[in-house]
DNA sequence: GAAAAAAGAATGAACATTCATTTTTATTAA
DNA sequence: TTAATAAAAATGAATGTTCATTCTTTTTTC
């Protein structure tokens, strides 16, 4: 296999080791020893691709956080209706934090603890801008509430990170009508009336 | 002074530490001997009021639950209307997120980490009855939405704890506007229109 | 003056990171 | 192509530190 090949996947699967471990066992119980165990490598090796453990953790954040709004934003397009364009980002959000819950329980975990550098979490924050930017159009036309974005995310997604927990704890499993229901709380709680 | 108020103020400053160090560094990066030093008490003196670092956090989680909960529901009476209690209780839990924010920052770490074990978790949950107990009644009175109390609660409830932790970030900050839109908010998306 | 509480220092384990060495890969010269 | 070698990657075993917890002694309380 090519060389450069090689070090992605090794690189991948030391993320993917992480992810699961800081799920399972909170940061303060993943030692590196554990996740190079998991990544099938040497202890030593994870010091080639990351500086130290804050810089693994902190690019695991930002890797997931793209992927995440890569995910959110691939189909949309800056023409449609705001009401259209934000239904297809509320429910590909939806999507991903019920379908890839490792990955989303982990963004969750970093957004509410202290486990994430300053600079990388604001760096995360950047990725969200087009949806920042069609709620901004949506006040322009009256469509959405002339509030704060904070407040605007507070309610339509921040709901959906909640469910994804509860349901990954397996208290809860959520079908097709309840996310319907959800979205039409979402989109009702934001919308101009 | 008495010998057991000493013994109380001792234990309430280490829960205060702990609070404290753990909303800033985090749980990983919180050692004994941190929570010690700031309580102004010997490390060795820790383990006389709790068993091992695991006991002391999960009583922590505990105890700050249940101020959460004494809180929201001190002036709740059983003989409100459905709207009437669930305004009541929104606007103390919102009080109290907002104005006890250390508080409500430890527990929103304590609810999205591993970092309490799952007993503990448990017994955290069982504070919420009450709120549980109007939303069965507003179900059958056809007033609340009959839906899921996760879905109740990841609507009305939750988007708080994200608005308290980007106020505490300072990014951004609530005033008695804002809290009213909020609870609007809260209220159409689970009343039963 | 006995019992309980508190303290500081000691203990031993766990851990992040580095070191010295080996293995793999890429490059060059025949 | 193949052999030789240089460079990079990978490793397992140290290293030194930090930490939770315990031990022994002192102080406080009753």
């Amino acid at each position: 296999m090519a060389k450069l090949q090689k070090s992605i996947d090794k690189q991948n699967a030391l993320i993917k080791a992480t992810i699961e471990l800081v799920n399972n066992n909170g940061f303060h119980a993943t030692p590196m020893s554990k996740i190079a165990k998991m990544a099938n490598v040497s202890p030593a090796t994870i010091y080639i691709y990351f500086e130290n453990k804050q810089d693994l953790v902190n690019q695991t954040y930002l890797k997931v956080k793209s992927e995440y709004t890569d995910y959110a934003f691939a189909t949309y397009k800056e023409d449609m209706s705001v009401e259209e364009g934000f239904e297809l980002i509320w429910k590909r959000i939806a999507d991903f934090k019920l379908k890839e819950c490792e990955n989303a329980m982990f963004l969750a975990q970093c957004d509410n603890t202290p486990m994430i550098d300053e600079p990388s979490r604001q760096e995360g924050i950047k990725h969200l801008q087009p949806l920042l930017d069609l709620w901004e159009k949506g006040k322009k036309e009256g469509i959405i509430k002339n509030i704060s974005d904070y407040l605007l995310y507070a309610y339509s997604i921040n709901p959906l990170s909640f469910l994804m927990m509860i349901q990954k704890r397996g208290a809860f499993q959520l079908d097709k009508t309840h996310i319907e229901e959800a979205y039409q709380s979402a989109w009702s709680s934001i919308k101009e009336c």
